[in-house]
DNA sequence: CAACGAATACTCGATTTCGAGTAGTTGAGA
DNA sequence: TCTCAACTACTCGAAATCGAGTATTCGTTG
């Protein structure tokens, strides 16, 4: 697992594209829209352009000849070299067979739940929950068109694992909701205990992780001894 | 949906750690780590020291003092601010709150899977499941010992979230790996026999989209007039 | 008690990233 | 025929990112 010469998986799209057939920056981008690969790979024309300076540099394509048309800008054609076919390759071996730890935003917001009263959560949860079923109903009006139009599933996959993630994120923060709702989560005792004192007596929650018996009551003991520096 | 001053999730992970108490910035990452939340966000020197000078800019957080224990490195503690808390609770209402596009690895890759002959494709596949099994193993494991030691599930909902996720990736890789061995994914007789030419004939991937019929037979005709671009 | 690895607490600067801006060109409708 | 929005095709520089490096101190083990 060495680190890539050019890591930005824009870079990935751009010689996979060359694969194709020689191309100019702008036209990967309008094809990879096209064939709705953006919603894969984020695609940004600041990062095209020096991505494909940097694999220009790095030997991965070459220029291979320079559009004048009009006065328009100049239109460079880009070509994949040897070197850019292995790196295409290595790097989509990478892609499919190596899982790389990767962190989502919902994730950092979950880790810091306890930051809210709980009825605010499940509010935020509900709200999620919703746009990501209109997400969902918009992805599988997608798939239900290019199957239509006969476009076979191996052009759309990615899609498919997307929108199974999607799914699996919608039921879960709706089982969450409910358990937070129904007071079902394990600890939430004590969440909202701790909010309701800070809204009578005005404690801090700092004060409150250091002696939780005296706040919680014996049954909170444990959270003395718990996550190092937690205390 | 404003663009935060901000915006490396480590900056939140700061925000959320001086919500507690005031600390230097290696004690805060001694802290996440301490309680799992750097599998969560991001975690690197690098960011963390640039995030907090630029929270301090924006006055997010301060400096309260500045310690010196013999002739370590300064120390300098920060608290949060009266802005760096409502920033913080806006931005966790937006983590909770609103999902946001995100692109993973394993997507851009399904994006280009016609870019190698299937078999490579299903051994890949079966690759990557079987580290994620190994993850998901050692994720369990992590669970069942936090619920040993009592700690309860509120301290850990994010890595369930990542549980669901890993579990949902799996099924779907191996389903996907196992479609395309049986030949059951639509569009994998043309991938195959796309594959087979090259070998024998030597064609070049592009020629072949260019007039399907003659390489493949009436019956992928619908390849010329499909992804606009894909010609 | 010396020596060595682990922990502490950062620093540095070479890339990378990004989004807004620019400037000409077509095409469709009034 | 005029106009105005959308498209084409990039450019720019400010800000973010990152990982490797540094220098000190603590703990522990032979």
């Amino acid at each position: 697992m060495v680190k890539r010469k050019v890591a930005n998986p824009l870079a990935f799209a751009v010689l996979g594209s060359l694969s194709e057939r020689a191309m100019h920056p702008y036209e990967i981008s309008t094809m990879l829209k096209a064939r709705g690969k953006d919603m894969s790979i984020k695609l940004n024309y600041g990062s095209l352009y020096s991505v494909v300076a940097a694999l220009e540099k790095h030997g991965f394509i070459e220029a291979v000849e320079t559009l004048r048309d009009g006065n328009r800008p100049e239109r460079t054609v880009y070509a994949i070299t040897e070197a850019g076919g292995a790196e295409f390759q290595d790097w989509l071996a990478e892609l499919l067979g190596k899982p790389e730890k990767e962190f989502s935003q919902l994730e950092a917001g979950l880790a810091y739940l306890p930051a809210f009263p709980p009825d605010r959560v499940v509010e935020l949860l509900e709200q999620r929950a919703d746009v990501l079923d209109a997400e969902i109903e918009q992805v599988e009006g997608t798939h239900a068109s290019m199957a239509a139009k006969g476009l076979p599933r191996i052009f759309y996959v990615e899609s498919e694992l997307q929108l199974a993630l999607l799914k699996t994120q919608v039921e879960f923060v709706r089982e969450l909701a409910r358990q937070i709702a129904a007071d079902e989560l394990e600890g939430s005792a004590f969440w909202r205990k701790g909010f309701e004192l800070v809204e009578k007596l005005g404690t801090t929650p700092a004060d409150m992780l250091k002696d939780p018996v005296k706040y919680f009551g014996e049954e909170f003991a444990w959270l003395q001894e718990l996550p190092p520096e937690a205390k």
